[in-house]
DNA sequence: TTCGTTGCAAAGGATTTGCATATTC
DNA sequence: GAATATGCAAATCCTTTGCAACGAA
C-alpha cells in the first residue's frame, strides 16, 4: 500500500474510534496522526513536538501527550522504553508486529534501531498462556548491542 | 547455596570490583548489597529506600541511586522498565537468567511479576548475532497480562 | 449553547547535580 | 592529609494537571 493510502486508511480508523467513543474530531488529532504516519522513524515526545513546530503546525506539548495517549488506546501507535527514562513511539498499522535490536553508544544513548520478526516469540507466548492459564495482551522484546552499525 | 553464603559471595565480588576500580569500600554500599540479596522481590528506588529506613539503616536517596548504579555496573543487579516511568531492580547473581510476565491491574500498575526461562530466546539471540554480525550484550523480554493471578 | 479539547503554566514524580561534611585510604 | 562518598537541597527532565479560552457538535 502506498503512503497516501495508508494515511487515508488510518485516518478512517481514527474517525471510527472517535465516533464509537464520542470523542471530538479536532484538527490537531488528525494532523498529528498524519505526521506520524508520514514519518519513518521511532520518536520521542520532543522529536514529534519539534517536528510539528518546524513544519508550521505547532501544538502544545500537552496536546502531543494527550494525542499520543489517544492513538495508543486506538491501537494506532506503540510505545517503547529502551533502557532510559524516555518513552519512544512508532506507528503500528500496516506495519508487521515486530521486535527491536537497539544499538547503543558509549553513553547508553539510542543510536539506531533495527526491527526484526521471529515466530518463536509467538510460540513462547502461547506456551506461557497455557502454562499460567492467562491471556497475554502484549509483549516487549529488546536486544541490546554496542556494536557499530 | 544458602542465603548467607550467597551474601558472602556477592560481597566478595563487590570487594574485588571496588579494588579493581579503585573505589571506596563504604558501609553503605555493602549494607545496601546485603539488603538487596536478603530480599526476595523486585523493587523500585523508594521500596529500597523505605526498607532501609524501616530497618534502621537509613541512607540518603542519592546514595541509593549511586549505589544501584554501582551494583549495575558490577553486574550484581539488573534494572527493568515495566511500561511505566519507574525503574525496577532485582538481584542477578546465583539467579538464573530469566524473563518476566507482568500482571497489571486496571490502572496499569504492576500487581505481580512471574519469572520464566525459555531457551528459545537464546536461539533467537544467536541467530540475530549471526544475521546482523553484531555482539548482543543483553535483552529484555516482558509479557503483559491483565488476568488475575 | 454545550461540553470536550487546547494551550499555557504550574505541579508532580523520578532522577541528577552541587556543595559542604564525613569517611576511607 | 588527600581525595572520594555521603547527605541534603536545589535543579532538571519527563509527564500530568488545572483552568481559562476555544471550537466541535
Amino acid at each position: 500500500m502506498a503512503k497516501p493510502e495508508i494515511i487515508k486508511s488510518v485516518t478512517e480508523i481514527l474517525h471510527k474510534y472517535m465516533e464509537q467513543n464520542k470523542l471530538r474530531k479536532t484538527q490537531e488529532r488528525f494532523q498529528i496522526l498524519k505526521f506520524i504516519y508520514d514519518w519513518d522513524r521511532h520518536f520521542d515526545v520532543d522529536d514529534l513536538y519539534n517536528h510539528l513546530k518546524e513544519s508550521g503546525f505547532a501544538v502544545s506539548k500537552a496536546t502531543v501527550y494527550n494525542t499520543l495517549e489517544l492513538l495508543l488506546e486506538a491501537g494506532l501507535i506503540r510505545k517503547h522504553h529502551f533502557r532510559n527514562n524516555t518513552s519512544y513511539y512508532e506507528k503500528s498499522y500496516f506495519n508487521h508486529s515486530h521486535d527491536h535490536v537497539i544499538f547503543l553508544d558509549e553513553e547508553g544513548n539510542v543510536k539506531e534501531i533495527v526491527e526484526f520478526c521471529d515466530p518463536r516469540i509467538d510460540s513462547i507466548k502461547a506456551d506461557l498462556e497455557k502454562i499460567l492459564d492467562i491471556n497475554i495482551t502484549g509483549h516487549d522484546l529488546y536486544f541490546y548491542t554496542k556494536s557499530k552499525k
